[in-house]
DNA sequence: CGCACAAAGGATCATTTGATCGTCATTCTG
DNA sequence: CAGAATGACGATCAAATGATCCTTTGTGCG
């Protein structure tokens, strides 16, 4: 059960003047029009510094660029996955070949939740790359907006660290456990210890959820965490495993299987999570087809972000 | 009263095709950083049409740049503001020599409400070359979020083609008449008339409301649009005025004065404009410096969005 | 039918931009 | 404290971009 540190690249962290020159610089540039030379004498820096600045601004997601129109990518297919799903709400990124999924996935589900999320609401999480991603790139509304984070699942302060967010004081409510520990006895500890139960109580009381959703393959990234080992997974598909959503396995109907596993996992049930209104789901590639169907068919989550070739993949195979 | 038509450029018009070509170009080039050559591989068109499609994105407002900071400009003179003048917010865009204020301040407005507003809400809208100014960037946004407009005033639909938005049917309740008209006695009829009424009794109950500054200068937009002469407002200048709200005339400390020319006013009066919990005053420049105090000293807007110079001009006439 | 006109698209080229590399300062480490 | 490593910064230059001008394609009107 050893953990590994997460092969991402590191955090992004801003200080209050680079926010300050950051924000300003992007007001001149993308609302002025300005070039980054004129900026270079408003701001009294360099022009290489002004490009760095407007660089780092998109990176960190506190210049976002908003699309404000449901067309991002596809409206058709958006549409014709909330009908074929009986979702409440989709997003399909736009095809592209060769990009890495994961941040675009993030950007989506990031600018998703920052148009959805109300000033002091509380977003709960689960556990996977697309949320740490998501997370990320809203770094720097959390501040603005005041919204709190609590945790599904034990194991996200693993990489939370990479987002930028601070500590878990304030503003984030983690559950300071692994996401699986190795006897079903230390679960059941674990999930009644008054702090772990506090978390997993409040979780529910949240309007929006933010949750990945794992694949069955061996690149899967509870195996790349070392939370499972590949042949364990192998052992779960036979059984009937398409994904797995906050640790637990369920079969191709969305139905979670009777797994020892589970019994090992401090996390919110699947069963529990049907309290929260809106449970975004994020996650696209060919390996995440069947688990996305799985989750899909058994209600598991009400909205979809995904990409292009995902989304059409999903509706062919419906 | 002969109403000169608007002297702004034409209205920004776009089809279901063109908003699903900028959104696609603007994420891949905003989100994922190609050029503007890979995009319009992609799209199967020129390079230089992605150029123009990104433009025409950002013209409209579509393609909205957001920054996720309360820095917009200097976070300093937004809190030294709302300290001061006992706002409950305050933005202010960057100082920036010798580029036209109006659509700037329209832009940090539209940004402002584009946050502020729930699915489903109902902003009240006030006269005004930045009230116009910020529906012209929020255009794209109302069919997405389903948010609808009524005003304040008469004479909103003169300038309201301007900004994209569709007729006056659906999202947009505005009262059917000039701002002003010609005789008391007409004005009271109309303030009767049913639907003009139930605009005005709507107005009231929207939570948020948005609303020029008029200063009281011989460019004022009043007189631009014919609603006053030069020399009516010489004249109620002489008799304390500083500015004007929903076409009434206030003196410095925000009373307003008992002039005769508000017996021909068509609009909801400041005094009830009070029941609306969020109103935003929109307006920048030197000589708007007097109508803002006054407006800021009487209270009759909590919300104010104005530039650099202007904040710290205000700041120091305090 | 032809003409003028406007709108959209495309080619050219000056400007703007960011990738790369080298320098300097600062911090970590032995 | 030296030395290495890291990161910030700026110069250079190739690539990307958009302003300008020109061509094409409709569109209305005499």
């Amino acid at each position: 059960m050893s953990q590994v540190s997460a092969p991402q690249d590191g955090g992004f962290l801003l200080d209050a003047e680079d926010v300050e020159q950051i924000s300003r610089a992007a007001w001149y540039y993308y609302n002025d029009g300005l070039t980054q030379n004129h900026i270079a004498d408003l701001l009294g820096v360099s022009r290489i510094k002004v490009s760095r600045l407007l660089e780092k601004g998109r990176q960190t997601g506190l210049v976002e660029l908003r699309i404000n129109s449901p067309h991002e990518g596809s409206l058709r297919l958006q549409e014709e996955l909330v009908a074929a799903f009986g979702l409440t709400d989709a997003r399909v990124v736009p095809a592209a070949e060769g990009l890495p999924a994961a941040p675009r996935i993030g950007r989506a589900s990031a600018s998703l939740l920052t148009q959805g999320l109300a000033p002091n609401d509380l977003l709960a999480i689960g556990w996977g790359e697309a949320v740490s991603t998501t997370l990320r790139y809203m770094a720097p509304v959390f501040p603005q907006t005041n919204v709190s984070l609590v945790s599904l699942t034990g194991g996200v302060s693993a990489y939370i660290g990479n987002t930028g967010l601070y500590g878990p004081q304030g503003f984030a409510h983690l559950i300071p456990t692994p996401l699986r520990v190795s006897s079903p006895e230390l679960a059941e500890m674990l999930r009644v210890e008054p702090y772990v139960r506090h978390v997993l109580d409040m979780a529910l009381t949240a309007k929006t959820a933010l949750i990945g959703i794992g694949s069955v393959a061996r690149s899967a990234t509870l195996v790349r965490y070392g939370y499972c080992t590949a042949a364990e997974i192998e052992l779960f598909t036979r059984q009937g495993a398409v994904g797995d959503v906050l640790g637990y396995f369920y079969d191709r109907d969305g139905q979670i299987l009777d797994l020892d596993v589970h019994r090992h996992v401090v996390a919110v049930t699947p069963e529990d999570m049907r309290q929260i209104p809106s449970v975004i789901g994020a996650a696209a590639g060919p390996e995440k087809v069947e688990a996305i169907l799985g989750l899909l068919r058994g209600r598991l989550a009400n909205i979809l972000v995904t990409d292009e070739p995902t989304a059409k993949e999903l509706l062919r195979r419906i």
